[in-house]
DNA sequence: GCGGATCAC
DNA sequence: TATGGTGATCCGC
């Protein structure tokens, strides 16, 4: 009982907290949201420590203020404010039951237990045997510019076609941000060069980094075309090196010198016992850098206490917003709230929250290509929005020209279509299809995406996309050939009729036959692939 | 299984 | 005047 009464205290002391957010909330202009939104997901990259962020968010504003653009975005922030509205209103219901309903207080301590359960789980499963870096390209493809051309080096500067992938850091002092839009960066920056996409530069730019990155761990895990996972655990044993801090930084120095010295490319890298943490790590002290996060348990949870929701991998502007609405900034207050997040957010979503709050993340570092890979897509915007009819028709039909290319270049094939479309107001929108046969060439491409297209006539598109899923490869199927064949004759695992056995006659053949449910067994039998991975989930949660 | 929404880069 | 392309995952229905 007395434990009760304690816990009463502190239930009414969270309350009044809450209310107190609550009113300091209501008197947020209402335009603030919108304003925070417009500015873009990349407002808190590095170099934009000195900038003037409201002046900047203030031109942002009213440079969009009457495009449709910022009527779709307006909507959407006033969604979203709504929702979290909502989600206050539950919350403050919770605390009203918490102050007089005995059921749920049981209910509520008994839920917390659980979740002090989950979490000692979760810190008895903390691998921190591993010494992983997080290497991240300092502005990329601007560095990659600036290399083949020594005069962008000392101008603003920016790479992208209407929409910027990368700014350098000169034009960041100015807010020229990734993902801005190029009219709103000439506003803020008029002496900005901005330099087209040059991707095949960049990805050979990218495999010579990795080379060098391979001398230290033949495994490394390339997580985008500027970032790569190493574990250097083999590395320090191999060299007889200690696992103190000291030496970890001056091999993780040697490493960045390196990639300089051989490539032109500074990197800022982040060294923890995992990935989640590296992730964060290399964050912290961009560019040109590296930041070390202890390997012990305890200094970890520390780190972790301070830091802002919005530094982990997955929490977007959206999950900060809707956080920020139950006065939650850092990790440490998600563990404070723990039991309350665990009512308002889904199992899956929680859980996240809460592993990552713990600095828990994986230790795997292992590249498995194109074998994951769970979709392939194209699509493109247009100049000027397109009505339905034959010009919108012909645009498919190349997108599925681009699309079959790139499957018979990676030998897959695929069992499931889909189609994207974004209207001129900005919505967007998806049809998808599972298929009776698995497809692959742009006729048959064209043929199924043409019939989900048609249905939504009459459209005014400026964007239309193609995606297929479920794929398997060719060559998987070329292996359950290999299993039937014979001295001299190959029966069809479809139809079994004897074939001549030679490649392309019964490549051919099956073809042919390949819409049948019997070679999708097959073929999905010797596709499998690695297992998944797996979060360390521990299902003591919501049995129910 | 489908469609919308969110997220990363 | 004007706001990208590719891929993944989660959630509600």
């Amino acid at each position: 009982m007395e434990q009760c009464e304690g816990n009463n205290n502190d239930v009414e002391k969270e309350r009044i907290i809450f209310d107190v957010h609550m009113e300091k909330n209501q008197e947020v202009d209402d335009e603030a949201t919108l304003k925070r939104r417009l500015a873009g997901p990349s407002v808190l990259k590095s170099g934009q420590e000195s900038v003037n962020q409201e002046r900047i968010n203030e031109i942002i504003y009213s440079a969009s203020k009457g495009s449709k653009y910022f009527e779709a975005e307006q909507k959407r922030d006033l969604e979203l404010r709504n929702r979290i509205e909502r989600v206050q209103q539950e919350v403050k219901e919770y605390y009203r039951k918490l102050e007089c309903d005995k059921g749920f207080q049981r209910e509520w301590a008994e839920r917390t237990d659980e979740i002090d359960g989950y979490m000692q789980e979760l810190r008895s499963s903390r691998d921190l045997s591993q010494v992983i870096v997080h290497v991240d390209c300092d502005a990329f493809y601007a560095s990659i510019e600036e290399l083949r051309n020594e005069n962008l080096k000392n101008v603003p500067m920016a790479v992208g076609k209407g929409v910027l992938c990368t700014a350098n850091y000169m034009a960041r002092k100015f807010g020229v941000r990734s993902a801005m839009p190029e009219f709103i960066a000439r506003k803020l920056c008029p002496d900005l060069i901005v330099i087209p996409l040059n991707i095949p530069e960049y990805a050979k730019k990218s495999k010579e980094i990795q080379d060098v990155l391979a001398e230290y761990d033949q495994n490394l895990c390339p997580a985008s075309i500027d970032e790569v996972y190493m574990n250097l655990t083999s590395y320090i044993h191999l060299h007889e090196l200690s696992n103190d801090e000291d030496n970890i930084q001056k091999v993780v120095t040697q490493i960045r010198n390196k990639v300089l010295e051989v490539t032109g490319v500074s990197v800022s890298c982040g060294i923890a016992a995992n990935k989640l943490l590296a992730k964060i790590a290399s964050n912290m002290k961009k560019p040109n850098d590296q930041f070390f996060v202890s390997n012990e348990a305890e200094l970890i949870e520390k780190f972790m206490f301070e830091l802002p929701t919005r530094r982990i991998n997955g929490i977007g502007r959206v999950l900060e917003q809707e956080l920020l609405g139950l006065d939650i900034k850092t990790c440490g207050d998600i563990i404070h709230s723990r039991t309350l997040l665990s009512y308002v957010f889904k199992e899956k979503t929680f859980q996240n929250l809460i592993q990552c709050s713990l600095g828990i993340g994986s230790t795997i570092v292992q590249d498995f290509g194109d074998s994951n890979r769970k979709s392939i897509g194209s699509e493109i915007t247009f100049s000027k929005a397109i009505t339905s009819g034959g010009l919108l028709e012909s645009k498919l039909q190349s997108l599925c020209q681009s699309l079959a290319d790139d499957l018979s270049k990676r030998d897959l094939i695929a069992n499931s279509i889909s189609i994207k479309i974004k209207t001129d107001t900005f919505q967007v929108h998806t049809r998808q299809k599972n298929l009776r046969e698995y497809i692959y060439n742009d006729t048959d491409l064209f043929c199924e995406a043409l019939k989900l297209l048609r249905v939504e006539y009459p459209l005014r598109l400026r964007l239309l996309g193609v995606r297929l899923s479920k794929l398997t490869t060719k060559s998987s199927y070329f292996a359950c050939q290999l299993k039937f064949s014979k001295q001299n004759s190959v029966p069809c695992p479809v139809c079994h009729k004897n074939l001549e056995d030679d490649l392309s006659v019964v490549n051919q053949h099956i073809d042919l036959c390949l819409n049948t449910e019997t070679v999708k067994t097959v073929i999905n039998n010797e596709k499998k692939g690695p297992p998944k991975r797996k979060r360390n989930t521990i299902d003591v949660f919501f049995r129910h």
